[in-house]
DNA sequence: TAAATATATGTCAAATATGACATAATTTCA
DNA sequence: TGAAATTATGTCATATTTGACATATATTTA
C-alpha cells in the first residue's frame, strides 16, 4: 500500500529528494511521493515567510491546525488536491507551484 | 460552491485557460481550475499518443472507463490526485506534469 | 528553569471521491 | 447509411479525505 510505505519513510526521517531505489517502491510510488513532499515542504516555508503561526493558517483555508501540521509534513491522509488549495490560499501562482515541482 | 461553478463553466464549454474574470470565481479557484483542466487535457493527449482507449487505459489503473472520462474532462468528482496518479501511471515525470502546469 | 506558545499525533463522524454499473451520445469505418 | 466501437453522463454503495477534538511533544520566551 503507497500510504503505508510512504508512513515508513517519513518516520525513518526521509524528506524532499532521494527516495528512489528503496523498498520495493515503483518509479510510480516514488514520483508520488516526491511531488507530494516538494509541495508540502513550500506550503511550511511560505507559511513562515509569512509569519503565520499553524492557527492562524488553519483560519484561513477553514480547516484546523492539526490537519495543517499534517499538511505541512506530507502525512498520508493529506491529498495532493488540499496541498495545492492551500498554496493557493497563499497567493502562489501556478507557475510557482510549478517551478516547485521540478525544483 | 467551487465545484458548481466548476460544472458550469465545463457545461459552457470552456476549456483550458481563459477563465479568468467571470462569475464570482475568486483567483484561488480560477487557477485550482485552469491547474485542473491542463493536467486533464494532458492525460487525455498521452492516452491517444499511446493509442489506448478509455477501456484499456482503465485497467492499467485499476478503474472504469467512466470515471476514466470524467478525467479526461475534469469533471468536478475528480480530484487532482487521480489525474497526477494517472499521469504518472502512464510513465510521465514530475518534470513534466511541471511543464504542463506551467504550460 | 518553568510557563507559554507552537507544532505533532491519534481518533472519529461527516464530507467528498471512487469504481462500477447502466445507458446515452458520439465517432469510426465497412 | 448503419452497426460496431468509443466516449459521455447519471447514479450509487463503498472507500478515502476532511475538520475537529483531545492530548502529546517540541520550541520559545520570561
Amino acid at each position: 500500500m503507497t500510504s503505508e510505505k510512504q508512513e515508513i519513510l517519513e518516520k525513518k526521517g526521509w524528506k524532499i529528494g532521494s527516495v528512489k531505489d528503496f523498498l520495493g517502491l515503483t518509479e510510480e510510488e516514488e514520483s508520488y511521493i516526491d511531488l507530494k513532499l516538494k509541495l508540502s515542504a513550500n506550503l511550511r516555508k511560505l507559511r513562515i515567510d509569512r509569519k503565520l503561526t499553524q492557527i492562524e493558517f488553519a483560519r484561513m483555508i477553514k480547516s484546523s491546525q492539526s490537519r495543517v501540521a499534517k499538511l505541512e509534513t506530507g502525512d498520508p491522509s493529506v491529498s495532493i488536491d488540499l496541498i495545492i488549495r492551500s498554496l493557493l490560499a497563499l497567493g502562489t501562482s501556478n507557475k510557482e507551484i510549478a517551478r516547485t515541482i521540478s525544483s
